[in-house]
DNA sequence: TCTGGGGTCCTAGGACCC
DNA sequence: TCTGGGGTCCTAGGACCC
């Protein structure tokens, strides 16, 4: 059984040059929340030394001015992506949504010849329907296909297909991959194999079993046997039953002030009531956290978290941000250069099987009409006109995005205009 | 001046139970 | 010097992913 994982290049930059085709063959990014770091580059920026990750103040001032920046632009990305899951479903019996920009695609019985012929459609299909281009790697686990897809960027048939389809093929590319880019082993993995003598992945493949497992654990197993062909991640058809739910972001500048920070945290749970709403479930617990700047040296540092259980489980908006100021205020300190807070929720449980603690009532029939004419209204405005008492604006910490482009295939006002 | 946000899975160790 | 054994659940923290 053959498995995909197909891939569309440089996604975000990919989705920008569409609606921007002036950036065809310019060295672009995509920067993160805050126009902080760079989290997309097209091959020109690459070629130019930029990092994946690199904050924006810190990319090159000698290429600084040759590239084109774009803050990132969510439900562009989001519509697009979804465009092109459709697409490439039509073709395979099952796919897995990985995440924003790639799939696993379960090839089934097919024939050698029909999975390569499949791949190389399926690529042209997406690049004429939806104008994204896509790299597609196929192997016998989801491992070697991401890695196939890898090597089909680098060295690449120039249909960005490669299909480890025998033996040779699959040694081939595991001695070409460096134990750092193989799917699942980080920074800290990556040392411990180098400073082990395991410079490639055909070394991790051929690695004494026992010395995995205990230098690894049973990551590191499972790892090993994907390499070897043996498939050991389970496929994940139907979209993942989430256990937490988090909402978190950086404050545009540093903060002190315990009132503004307590606005932000009171927002924050309120998306992830949405959030919850949204999913149908329900939560057992808040959890919220603080944290100062870990980059600035000077400073001192505090971080903290703490996790606040409710009587009931619950998606109710006003019950979470009651639970996340009680916990906010068992952690907060004075003093101290806050840069960033967040309300995770975890916990959950299917919002039809929530058992009602008896004296709860944050689910009478009164509050669940509140509960959806709010969303109605906050929806059909595209932002927070309706708000509790306590979460107030979000001026004071608001977000920076400087070059933001247009939602053009999902607002009406910000679509594409041709000059003819 | 400015360093993302949202997730998953695994392990170790403590609390608690019979 | 000796201090039950086995199980579950929870939490904190680490590592990794996009």
């Amino acid at each position: 059984m053959w498995i995909a994982l197909v891939d569309c290049n440089n996604f975000y930059v990919s989705c920008e040059r569409l609606g921007r085709p002036s950036l065809e063959g310019k060295p672009v990014v995509v920067l993160s929340n805050n126009d902080g770091c760079a989290i997309a580059r097209s091959e020109e920026a690459k070629a130019l030394g930029v990092k994946m990750g690199t904050p924006e103040f810190m990319i090159n001032t000698a290429v600084q001015d040759k590239i084109i920046k774009c803050s990132s632009n969510y439900p562009l990305y989001g519509d697009l992506s979804s465009r092109v899951m459709k697409t490439m479903a039509s073709f395979v019996p099952r796919i897995e949504v990985y995440s924003i920009d790639e799939a696993f695609l379960d090839m089934g019985g097919m024939s050698t010849a029909s999975v390569y012929k499949t791949a190389t459609n399926i690529r042209n299909t997406v690049k004429k329907n939806i104008g994204l281009p896509v790299s597609v790697g196929i192997a016998k686990t989801k491992t070697l296909a991401k890695m196939a897809n890898k090597f089909a960027k680098k060295h690449g048939d120039g249909k960005g297909v490669f299909f480890a389809a025998d033996e040779k093929l699959v040694e081939e590319l595991l001695a070409a991959t460096r134990v750092e880019d193989i799917w699942g082993v980080g920074k800290q993995y990556a040392e411990l194999l180098r400073s082990n003598g395991f410079e490639t992945a055909l070394d991790v493949s051929n690695a004494p079993e026992e010395w995995i497992r205990k230098n690894m654990t049973v990551v590191g197993q499972r790892l090993q046997n994907e390499l070897r062909g043996i498939p050991s991640i389970d496929w994940q058809f139907n979209a993942r039953i989430k256990k937490n739910i988090c909402s978190s972001k950086s404050f545009g500048k540093m903060l002190k002030d315990k009132v503004t920070i307590q606005k932000a945290v009171c927002n924050y749970a309120a998306t992830c009531a949405l959030k919850l709403r949204k999913d149908k479930s329900c939560a057992k617990s808040v959890a919220v956290f603080v944290q100062t700047n870990p980059f600035r040296k000077g400073d001192v540092q505090y971080t903290r978290s703490i996790i606040v259980h409710m009587p009931s489980p619950s998606n109710d908006t006003s019950v979470i941000i009651k639970h996340a100021v009680q916990a906010f205020n068992l952690i907060f300190k004075q003093g101290y250069n806050y840069m960033k807070c967040g309300v995770e929720v975890h916990g959950l449980v299917p919002e039809a099987q929530v058992q009602l603690n008896l004296f709860d009532d944050s689910d009478s029939p009164k509050k669940k009409i509140i509960k959806s004419a709010m969303d109605k209204v906050n929806k059909s405005f595209g932002k927070d006109l309706v708000r509790y008492a306590m979460q107030e604006s979000d001026e004071g910490y608001k977000l920076r995005a400087a070059y933001l482009s247009k939602r053009f295939t999902t607002n009406l006002n910000e679509i594409i205009e041709v000059n003819l």
